[in-house]
DNA sequence: GGTAATAGTTACCTTAGATAACTATATATT
DNA sequence: AATATATAGTTATCTAAGGTAACTATTACC
């Protein structure tokens, strides 16, 4: 599959682009979204945990943390473990992501336009599988 | 497609560290080897050939290009509009990309383990597609 | 009970890219 | 031909995003 990481990095600049455009005028850029994103799909969570997902590092992940609290889109709540912050959507969080979630999920069927179901349907399900041989890659060369 | 957007992204910050580690002996980076890899497949170019393909602005190839010139992969000679410059591989940046593309193939290979041949392929070019989409939209919103 | 590890933060640095304003050349308009 | 407009490239300055190192507080491990 040689070219493969060219076709994919191309693609970036255009879609991060189109993406803080989208969300522009709820003060929200894409980096914020993957927060908010990550905590209404996998449910409240630490900052370790959200940090682990995207393989960031954990201070990337307390600025934008913080920025959303700014905005009142999420809260922090102590965990049972006196160590962990909980983070979790705020109603107006919640209020925020369906708003944003409409025209994300707008823009994603615009841009899969001309290519059949199955086309989508693969590419979709590839990339989890290509990051997940990423990690295993990188774990083991941490052992 | 809901959620291919997050499929796509995850996968960003993974890829970037493992291409500059595995280039970081040739003191490159993607964003350096982006620059080759257009100059290799498409012939010598412009700065602005360049910067449309990966859209990206004129600034940030031009700082690219310089430090690629540094590096002596490239060279700049004057197209024959004199406005121009056309950007090409050095012997030594021909060199740097055979050795750079077996390591990043090789790669390339490993991280699509797992995958049949037809996931492979329609992944690899279902992702123009989508960049053609997303310009498509960009080019339309500018008239 | 003392040592390791883990969650999170802070301060500081680097990378990558954007914008605006500019020079020099080329193209189009009249 | 003279002027206006467009294009290629550069420079200076700013911002976004992320990384590293060093730290605190708490928990887990023997």
């Amino acid at each position: 599959m040689e070219g493969f990481f060219q076709n994919y990095l191309r693609l970036y600049r255009s879609l991060i682009t189109s993406l803080n455009e989208l969300m522009s005028i709820y003060q929200l850029s894409y980096s914020l979204w993957q927060v908010i994103f990550y905590i209404k799909n996998y449910g409240p969570s630490t900052l370790v945990d959200i940090s682990n997902y995207y393989n960031v590092e954990k201070p990337t992940i307390t600025r934008r943390v913080h920025r959303l609290e700014e905005l009142q889109f999420v809260v922090q709540i102590p965990g049972k473990d006196r160590r962990e912050k909980i983070i979790q959507l705020t109603e107006l969080g919640e209020q925020i992501y369906k708003e944003c979630r409409t025209k994300i999920t707008n823009l994603e069927t615009n841009v899969m336009e001309g290519l059949s179901k199955e086309e989508q349907i693969i590419t979709y399900q590839t990339l989890p599988k290509i990051q997940n041989n990423i990690m295993k890659r990188e774990d083991s060369k941490s052992e």
